[in-house]
DNA sequence: TTTATAACTGAACAAACGATCAGTTAAAAT
DNA sequence: ATTTTAACTGATCGTTTGTTCAGTTATAAA
């Protein structure tokens, strides 16, 4: 199993009791702790065993959350809102680089962040969980770099700008490709136990490769439609 | 909300008790109802809000099922294996048809089954879970689909037979680039909250266009590679 | 060394869960 | 009409769960 990788199991030492740590350090190992925990074994996983893991008492967790919805809550600011890079969205725009070098560069460096075990596994539990936070971070996607790599396209292909032709639907959907695309491969890994056969950087080429090729074919047709 | 409608929330006359149906028939009602109730709430669902939604006692589905772990089994057995159409294996050797209408038609007709509520969660529940018949499942549709998909084009190009040249595992990647399409069409619908913006017919032929367009470029690039 | 602060523990509670079983009753067989 | 069969109920048990709180003890200030 190639899950362990990315475990972070604070094991306590056995015989000296590793205690009475400064309030700010807890809490983070706690949030760290549940982090790897829930998304080992979904949110159903109950606070006795994060205690044991942490090598703690199961009533101190809830002397640094008040409840079990608070934790969780906190495990999703570490994970969508904590892991997100800005520079992601300069690269797309950055007309010097050929938009084929940006985009493989782009997905490249956004997959070292959404491709762990911690970041997929959870981003479904919550999903399921019927949890907003999903639908805000899709939505966040889609304007900050969904929309950008529409635009890029057009000029790429010498087509009327977004502001003389409007992005249609179907120029993001083309676009919602290429996440789709990396994301199946996290879960493929990371959730379907089916572990990719070549690799991820080749992948990415091809995938880029591939939707660029197509939306050479594809968007000049779409912009014609109403 | 658009969920309900693949809800199949059998609702019991208040007045009249509907009730001594034959074995057969009751075991076929609980297993229906325990799909759409777990797709809804996950595999933790509690058997007394499942019985409650049958308007029967929650002993009795412990007189159908030994356990809940074997009413967890059928559930697999009714939407993997009691939904699987083999009409989809024999589309795509049809040479009489063009490549792209048979792969099109093929994904219109498989994501009627697999972009449905239920099965879309129950996947990723099961998955999440670490059950191995999503492993099963997906090992089965790489064989018996992208295989076969990676076959075709091959002839389509005009490319060596696997014979003469066996598959490589980056051309059947580049297949398995149409399904996480359509995958994560139904993910971010069923499970994500965010309706598709255009109609499912336009996106699936815009995804097989995009393959076969990225395909003419990278397949003959990929073959020559060791 | 003594005192004060706060990190941490251990035991307990109530609710919710899967599972069991003796008994009830509708429906088919006689 | 009576008997037999089997579908179904109601009450209960043991376990696990989130949450609370009075008390303990390491650590730093005095």
């Amino acid at each position: 199993m190639s899950i362990e990788q990315t475990k972070t199991e604070a094991v306590p030492l056995e015989g000296q009791p590793r205690k009475r740590m400064k309030r700010e350090d807890r809490d983070r190992e706690i949030a760290a702790a549940a982090v790897a925990f829930f998304a080992e074994v979904g949110f159903d996983g109950d606070t006795r065993e994060l205690a044991r893991r942490l090598g703690v008492t199961q009533s101190l967790i809830f002397r640094y959350f008040p409840n079990k919805a608070a934790l969780i809550e906190r495990v999703y600011q570490e994970v969508y809102v904590g892991r997100w890079n800005p520079y992601w969205e300069t690269i797309i725009a950055d007309r010097s680089v050929p938009l084929q070098d940006r985009l493989v560069r782009l997905y490249k460096d956004y997959s070292r962040v959404s491709l762990t075990y911690d970041w997929v596994r959870i981003f479904m539990f919550s999903g399921l969980k019927g949890e907003d936070i999903n639908t805000r971070y899709l939505k966040f996607l889609r304007s900050r770099i969904l929309e950008p790599i529409a635009i890029e396209v057009r000029a790429e292909l010498g087509l009327p700008t977004p502001e003389e032709l409007p992005l249609k639907m179907s120029e993001i959907e083309l676009a919602w490709g290429i996440n789709s695309r990396i994301f199946y491969l996290g879960q493929r890994k990371w959730i379907f136990n089916m572990p990719l056969d070549i690799d991820l950087d080749h992948i990415i080429e091809h995938t880029i490769i591939t939707y660029l090729s197509g939306a050479k074919t594809v968007v000049p047709m779409l912009i014609k439609q109403d």
